[in-house]
Parts: C-alpha cells; structure tokens; sequence
RNA sequence: GCGCCCGUAGCUCAGCUGGAUAGAGUGCUGCCCUCCGAAGGCAGAGGUCACAGGUUCGAAUCCUGUCGGGCGCGCCA
C-alpha cells in the first residue's frame, strides 16, 4: 500500500537534502490546521535547532526548491517555520487509488499469537480483546504484504489440567482412565460433556485453592499427564476435542479465523530437548529445586526473576511451553516477527520468556513482542462480573447485541419487505459490528471499561454508523446501475469533493500507522472520518439527480471509490456490509 | 517495598518520537427530510490537558517531585 505522506517526505526530504540538511529532516504529515493547508512540514523548526539558524530561512530555501515541483499548488511559510503545503486538484485526481486489499507480498513473515482461550472453560467477554484485536491485526498484516500465521496458541496443558483430571478421578465418573491395569483401548466418547467440563473446572479450582492436599493431587496428575499416562492423555484428549468443538463455533461466530489451531501440548516433544540443550550450554541451572534461566540483566532497575522451565515436583509451565514454541516457530516458519496478543498483565511473563530466548539464541532472526491490551473492568472499575458473580461469556454478549440489533432494524421500520433470513442475517452483523467497533476504537493498553450499552448503541461513532454510510452508497451505486448511469473517474469540483480525496488517498498512511503501532483505533479513526467526509459530500451534493452528466459520473466514480475504502477497512476491522440494513 | 501503566469536556475516549486556535462521540440547546437511506447533516454551549517545579523560541506531549487510581513482582495461566 502506498503511503501518500510517505511520497510527499520523499520529495520535501530530497530538499533538505539538497540544501545539505538531513534527509529525514522532510517529514511530511497531513495538517493540523486544515483551514490553512492540507500537509505540514516541521523539519525547518528541527534543522533550525540543529544548526543553530533561522528557521523560517531555512524554510525559506526549501520552499523556494518546493515551487519547482509542480505537484503544489501551494507552498508556505507559516509562523515560526512551518512549510505548509496543498497539492493541486490535478496532482490528487492523478494519485492511485489505494487497493482496497491484498497487496504484493513483502517478503516478511509474521508470527502471530492470539485468543488463547483454555480447554474446559467458555469463552468469556474477557476474551473478546485478544481475538479481535488479533484478528484485526492479522488481517492488516496480510493486507499489508505479510505472510501471516496465526495460532490460537490453548491453554491445554497447565495445572488446569490435572486439576479436571483429579476431580474427576475424585467423582468417580470415569474409573476406567485411572485403573493403571487397564491396557485400553479407551471409549471414543468424552465421559464428559462441555457443560460438564464448565461446572467441573471452577469446582476443582476452588478446591485446590482451599485445600493444599488437593492442589497436590492435582499438580501429580499434572506432572502424570505431561509424562505421557495413557488413561490421562486419552482423558485428556477428549477435554480438549469437546471444548474444541464449542471453541470454533465461538470462534466462528466472531468471524475470527487461525491458520494452527496449537496449544502448548503441541510443543512437548520439544521440551526435553530444549532443557538438555540449555543445560549443556550452561542457560539452565537449578534453583530453590526448580530448573531456571537466569534472566537478570545488568542494569535492571527492577528485581527480575527467573524463568521457571521445571519445577520442583518435575512438572513444566507456560513459560517453559512458551520457549519451546518460540523455538518451534522459528524452525518451522523463520519468521521476522512473533506477536503475542495478551492481556498487559502478562509483560513481565513475556519480558522473561524473550529474554531468555535471546539470551541463549532461541529465535533465530525474529524479533519477539508483546502486544499487550488494557484489562476489561466492570464500570465499577473493578474486574467485570455479571450480577450473579460470574464471568459473563462471549455468546451471550454477542446475542445481546444482536437482539439490539433486530429491535433497530424493527423500529426503523425498514426492511419490511425483508425475509426473516435476512433481518436475522443484517442483525448479526450489525451486532457483531457494534460489539467489534465498540472494543478496537479504543487504544488497546487503556484498561477497558465494560459496558454493556456501549456494545448495543448505534448512534454516533459506532460499527453501525459506518455500515450504514457503506450501505447508503450501496444502495446509490445500485440505483445508478439500473438506470445505466455510467461511473466516472472522480474529480474536484469542490471543497467537499477534495476532503473526500484526501482522505480516500491516506488510506495508505492509516494501514502504515497502524501496523507500526499495531494499534487497530487508528484504522477505527480512519474509517469514521471517512464516513463523515463522505456524509458531508453526500448532504452538500446531489448525485442521481445531477443533470450534468460528466459531474454525476465523477460524484458516482467517488461514491464507488468511497466505499471500496470504507469496505476494506471495514474488513480489515473484521466487520461485514450488509447488502441493506 | 521495588517496578510498570494511567490521570485530557458532565460521561466514554482520541491525541503523547514537542510545534500553529487541545479533538471526537455521547449528553444538553437550536436548525435541516414535497431531492439519492435522518442509524444522517449543520450550528452552539462545555476543558487551569491531576498538581508543583524544570528543559525549550515553543510542553497535554520530555525531565523531576507530589497526590490519586490500576497492575505486576519464583514453582497458576
């Protein structure tokens, strides 16, 4: 995708440049004042700095070498220093338009680490931000040239575990994975359902937290399925097939895909390995009766601990999982950069764990970051419950919205010509665009406030404001079709039609901005200032009924253009255009 | 105790590699459907950017301190 401020700094920097200042000196970024101007160049104010002179006559000298360059139509001095610049409406008609998806590929390759949800436990609303601020990013990454793998990366092989196993050993539901004389084969059928598995799990976490008896048990069928018990792993293999089941149609239900549905059990045959090799090079000693990386730095300003890779009663955790899985991405994929997308509160985990990894040269060529997101708090500010203390899960947000999302579509008294397939198809997608919105036009590190009307409003900078502006253009383009109106090439006519083509050519920068950033509300910014340019267009200018018909195929030609943008960013957001809503 | 993050309009939040008059949504007050979809558009009121110092020609943004809030800190994930 290209960068529109990003060919503009080209140009200006080859001034500085050739006025023997630093090339990086022509930083070019859309206007803070667009009354004024359309592009603003600060640099003279830095060199200025730099060499100790006059900013407005070193903005002088590069304006003068700017005036040559046809592409503007102005070029100022403004304030202290400030080259204020504006393209001519020639030179914006002439620009690309921004493909709406997929570019070339890169030649990069990502790693991406998102959703994380565990086995016997439903998705929760606190999973929310981990798959759609992952997804979204995914879908930008690629966009932007990147192959991408993403995995799910469950939790399936942690204490949770053997604390299901040992409960269920206590229950006595299922005698036959514990009868260590039993030599199988063992039943195709899971002795426990998901909604068993969802009443089981807490139950048995409470009780180890109650009870150090218990939580020893417990940590033993820990370390027994990790050591490969036949009656546990076959026990297990069913935990994880059953919540797997209940996992993808949540998944699904948020249109939220992975290329590798792996866990940290993928990993285990690599484990030995790893902990051989770190001994013998001398990254592993024992510790307090644990095998640790010492991951203390010269210079830390903060205690660091170790990284635990076994503990004392020979059983191994998610740090050690997630080391090996560094090694396993590297070896399988070679990537230039592994993102986890987890909850902030996990840094120091994460800070551990690529420490490690590059203290003993685990990742090859991969740069390892921590994409952290803010927490989900009730608007208590404390952690989100439902009124019945409990975690309230995903499916049932996601319907609140969208029964929302049906009551809209009723009272607008739309749509009564619609099937009731359809109503039920626009009100999924409609809700599911609320609750997406609501969430990534946040920045992801602010800790999150849980609201439930926040994820079922409509009105304002909403998911459904910006369908409905795409849908709106639909539904002109679609009348133009039928009356065999031709689509133009867009054209600047007006003060509206160029705000429109400004913003429809900085598509580019936004996808830029937000994979640097990897922050998905830049391109939530973007697309609702897009619709409300294109609002503007739409309320100042008549399009079918212009009877000019070169004016009324450039106002369509911008119509179509407006929404391939709004469309594709859209998409990248994870979110759907109805056909009509 | 040590460390990290945060404190911007009544509310929810952008902006933070220093730069011109600090933005949006919502809520509030008005205006706009005998013309393409009003889930919309336009206008108005609303802010000592927690506080105090400092650096700078210039600070919401950088530095120091204070107050307030959140989070993390060895055998859970």
């Amino acid at each position: 995708m290209t960068s529109l401020t990003g060919e503009l700094s080209k140009a200006v920097g080859r001034a500085f440049a050739a006025e023997g200042l630093g090339e990086n000196l022509g930083q070019v970024s859309r206007s803070d004042r667009p009354d004024l101007c359309q592009f603003q160049c600060n640099g003279a104010l830095a060199a200025a700095k730099i060499a100790k002179a006059n900013p407005r006559e070193i903005a002088g000298r590069i304006a003068a070498r700017l005036k040559q360059d046809p592409r503007f139509a102005k070029v100022e001095i403004a304030g202290p220093g400030f080259i204020n610049l504006d393209l001519s409406d020639a030179a914006l008609a002439a620009l690309p338009a921004p493909p709406a998806a997929a570019a070339e590929l890169n030649g990069k390759t990502l790693v991406i680490d998102f959703g994380g949800p565990n086995i016997a436990k439903p998705m929760a609303v606190h999973h929310l931000r981990s798959s759609i601020i992952g997804d979204c990013l995914q879908r930008l990454y690629r966009a932007n040239g990147w192959r991408v793998i993403s995995d799910v990366h469950l939790g399936d092989w942690g204490l949770q575990m053997g604390q299901l196993i040992s409960e269920i050993e206590l229950r006595g539901i299922a005698p036959v994975y514990f009868d260590a004389a039993f030599t199988g084969p063992y039943p195709d059928v899971s002795p426990v359902t998901m909604e068993e598995l969802e009443e089981i799990y807490p139950t048995a976490s409470a009780a180890c937290k109650g009870d150090p008896a218990r939580l020893e048990k417990a940590r033993r069928a820990t370390v027994e399925l990790q050591d490969g018990r036949p009656g546990y792993r076959a026990l297990w293999r069913h935990f994880v097939k059953v919540t797997e089941a209940g996992l993808t149609r949540e998944f699904a239900s948020l249109g939220v895909t992975f290329d590798l549905w792996n866990g940290e059990s993928s990993v285990h045959g690599l484990i030995a390995p790893m902990l051989e090799d770190l001994q013998k090079r001398g990254f592993a000693e024992m510790s307090e009766g644990a095998l640790v990386v010492n991951v203390a730095e010269e210079g830390d300003k903060k205690p660091m601990p170790p990284l635990l890779l076994v503990k004392s009663d020979g059983g191994v955790l998610y740090g050690t999982t997630d080391l090996a899985t560094v090694i396993e991405r590297v070896r399988d994929y070679d990537p230039d950069l592994i993102l986890y997308v987890v909850d902030h509160r996990q840094h120091g985990h994460f800070e551990q764990v690529f420490r490690a990894a590059h203290k003993a040269n685990l990742n090859g060529r991969a740069e390892l970051e921590h994409v952290g997101y803010g927490t989900m708090n009730g608007s208590d500010g404390k952690p989100f419950k439902t009124r019945a203390g409990g975690a309230m899960k995903l499916y049932d947000l996601i319907a609140v919205a969208i029964v929302e999302a049906n009551s809209r579509l009723a009272e607008q008294g739309l749509g009564g010509d619609y099937t009731a397939a359809e109503k039920a198809e626009i009100a999924r997608q409609v809700g599911i665009a609320t609750i997406k919105f609501a969430d990534l036009s946040n920045h992801r590190t602010t800790d999150y406030i849980f609201d439930l009307e926040r994820f079922s409003k409509f009105e304002g900078r909403t998911g459904p404001y910006l369908q409905y502006a795409a849908v709106r253009i639909q539904s002109i383009l679609r009348k133009a079709q039928a009356e065999g109106h031709a689509i133009g090439v867009p054209a600047i006519h007006s003060l509206e039609d160029r705000a429109l083509m400004l913003q429809l050519l900085s598509m580019g920068d936004a996808m830029r901005a937000a994979e640097e950033k990897r922050a998905p509300n830049i391109l939530c910014d973007y697309a609702f200032e897009l619709a409300q340019i294109f609002s503007r267009f739409y309320g100042a200018h008549h399009i079918m009924s212009e009877t000019d018909l070169v004016l009324r195929g450039q106002r369509l030609g911008l119509c179509a253009r407006t929404l391939a943008a709004l469309t594709g960013i859209l998409g990248l957001l994870g979110i759907e255009v109805p056909q009509r809503m």
